[in-house]
RNA sequence: GCCCAAAUAGUUUAGUGGUAAAACAAACCCUUGGUAAGGGUUAGACUGUGAGUUCGAUUCUCACUUUGGGCUCCA
């Protein structure tokens, strides 16, 4: 079974799709139905008629009742004469006609057997035998050509399959994607939350989840200060002149939280933290002996995404950003990323992440052509561009180009994560600047004496925290590994009797720096053990009669294996080595 | 922002035009237990917010708030 086919299948599903609906409810008309990963969509103006999932066993049940007749897709090339009267009642397939008549393509239509559409080739054979594993997935609004100033549409996604078996395999799929979830593991781990009164996308971490941040927080902290990084501290909030300075202002206006006026200032919460870093760069003259100057900081931001864009961990309104920009000189720049792509790729093997499985690279580009979204300098960006790939050419790691994907300062590689829903995001991302430097005149004095302009090189590490902690909960199924778990180990005392021997077991290995909880409820060992695993909690200690009297502890471990008894020492001597390991 | 849906106890859910039921969690009591749920008792919800319809609303209608799916993988 090969992708194309797959394509023809899922595209021949949209149409069944399309007929059904049309049958269930004159005058809808239909848009595009193409196929997608996994299955197809298609889009609907349902004109008087208003659809949800509800109804979705009746459109299922008309699909059913219509395919026995599609035999047979038959295709026909017409005029756009002839496809503006065939679909006159279709403004929408008018419209693509002709646009595909003006840019010379030909135009052709297709019949399954009662089902005249406007469309090119790419069908199944037979569709009565092969149509028949589908399912309806969900239903969305969907702007017509993608622009919010069409008219919405609706669109109808849905799934189909060669075999029952591998529809039934792709539903199962979606039920365990479910429970990896993160804002359902967020709850049941207790991670974080979210309040209705303090706000949309502005999440609270739990103390456990706290400590899964301070756990990240300290781990790059750490390893950015062995590479050279100075740490710095400031301020949330500036004026916003800052960000007319910088450039930002224009483009980011949109999701920028509006000004507040304090006296005679106007101020903003800060959507990003470069400009800071170079007003502290240029707070005295730089020699080209501290150069490169790598400012890090654990920078909180505010971003005013749109509310429909926000999504739990993933995409917030205030996150907290392992930020940092190096200012080098130009001749140093591509050394500089390679160092950043090094402590990227440490990361990721910190956390058991695998590139082309786990995570990929893109190469995010701009768009000469677009001046208005990228600042104009067709040379300095081809230049850019090239050291970048260049870059990741040397460091061999495999990675795809992206257009239209740059900042507006720079191109970028972007370090991208799959979420269970299959959504894409950047995870951590490395850029180019050639326009800051420029606009806030930074400069540092070269081994001749003279003033030159540096680059900047916008980073972060280890992303967002609350992102990387979505996907880290996503990947691992709430199940993090030793050294990210916010409780590494649990007490559990078989009865009250060893409550002192437990309270000793505890204070060891606290003092070990390991984080540790007890449980003393006077119930079950079995429904103790039993909480604790569904917590994840990664080691469970069990202490009754044997250990007090030995001097040992039994631990077993969340997947259910049981290490025996062993003393205290030798597993305080095995944690500490998982956390060296980051295992 | 826009389309569709949802909102009931800490959590997961049930239910009804006459102010709500259960399980788990919690507190207490009994049980002092050995590797995935021991037993009992109690408490806990102005049914997201605000209006409207009604003799009466958690239930119907509207608005708002929040959450979830989606918003150019093109005929």
């Amino acid at each position: 079974m090969d992708d194309k086919y797959l394509n023809n299948l899922r595209h021949s599903c949209a149409h069944l799709l399309a007929h059904a609906v049309k049958q269930l409810y004159p005058g809808a008309l239909n848009a595009i139905g193409p196929a997608i990963e996994n299955g197809f969509y298609q889009d609907f103006d349902m004109g008087k008629w208003s659809i949800s999932e509800a109804d979705f066993p009746k459109i299922e049940a008309k699909m059913r009742e219509i395919l026995p007749n599609w035999k047979k897709f038959s295709f026909n090339e017409i005029s756009l004469p002839e496809a503006k009267k065939l679909f006159k009642d279709n403004k929408y397939k008018v419209e693509m006609a002709t646009e595909f008549a003006k840019q010379g393509k030909k135009l052709q239509t297709n019949d399954p057997g009662d089902f005249l559409d406007l469309c090119k080739m790419g069908h199944v054979e037979n569709p009565s035998k092969e149509l028949g594993h589908f399912r309806l997935i969900s239903i969305a609004g969907a702007y017509w050509r993608g622009n919010e100033k069409n008219k919405m549409l609706t669109r109808i996604y849905g799934t189909v399959w060669p075999t029952q078996p591998e529809l039934d395999t792709y539903l199962k799929m979606l039920e365990e994607a479910k429970k990896r979830d993160h804002r359902k593991l967020g709850k049941d781990l207790d991670l974080f939350v979210f309040s209705d009164l303090v706000g949309k996308g502005l999440p609270l971490l739990t103390p456990k989840g706290t400590t899964l941040k301070r756990t990240l927080e300290r781990f790059i902290v750490d390893e950015e200060i062995k590479r050279g990084y100075l740490h710095v501290s400031t301020p949330p909030i500036a004026k916003v002149d800052l960000y007319r300075t910088s450039g930002h202002y224009p483009y980011y206006k949109d999701t920028m939280y509006p000004p507040m006026k304090v006296d005679e200032e106007e101020l903003i919460l800060r959507p990003m933290t470069c400009p800071h870093h170079f007003a502290l760069f240029k707070s005295r003259p730089r020699s080209y002996h501290e150069m490169p100057v790598r400012f890090a900081e654990i920078s909180p931001q505010f971003r005013y995404e749109k509310s429909g864009e926000l999504t739990g961990l993933i995409r917030v309104r205030t996150f907290l950003l392992s930020d940092a920009h190096i200012i080098t000189p130009k001749n140093q720049a591509d050394e500089e990323i390679e160092k950043v792509l090094d402590l990227i790729s440490y990361v990721n093997k910190a956390f058991g992440l695998k590139s082309g499985t786990d995570y990929r690279f893109r190469l995010s580009l701009g768009d000469r052509k677009d001046s208005k979204k990228y600042y104009k300098d067709d040379k300095m960006w081809d230049y850019a561009e090239n050291v970048l790939r260049e870059v990741l050419n040397h460091q061999d790691v495999p990675f795809y180009e992206a257009k239209n994907e740059a900042a507006f300062y720079g191109p970028k590689i972007d370090v991208q994560m799959k979420n269970v829903n299959g959504k894409e995001d950047t995870a951590f991302t490395v850029q180019y600047d050639f326009v800051m430097p420029k606009r806030f005149n930074l400069r540092f004095i070269n081994n001749k004496g003279q003033e030159e302009e540096p680059v900047v090189i916008h980073r972060a590490s280890i992303g967002a925290f609350e992102r990387t902690m979505a996907f880290l909960i996503e990947h691992y199924a709430g199940a993090l590994p030793f050294w990210l778990s916010p409780v590494q180990v649990i007490i559990l005392p078989i009865s009250d009797k060893f409550k002192d021997y437990s309270v000793k077991v505890q204070d060891e290995l606290v003092n070990n720096g390991i984080r540790v909880d007890r449980n003393d409820e006077s119930k079950g060992s079995g429904a103790k053990i039993r909480e604790s695993t569904l917590q994840k909690i990664p080691y469970l200690v069990i202490i009754g009669e044997k250990e007090a009297g030995s001097g040992q502890i039994a631990v077993r471990t969340r997947e259910g294996k049981d290490l025996g008894p062993i003393k205290i020492n030798e597993f305080i001597t095995k944690l500490k080595s998982q956390i060296e390991n980051f295992s």
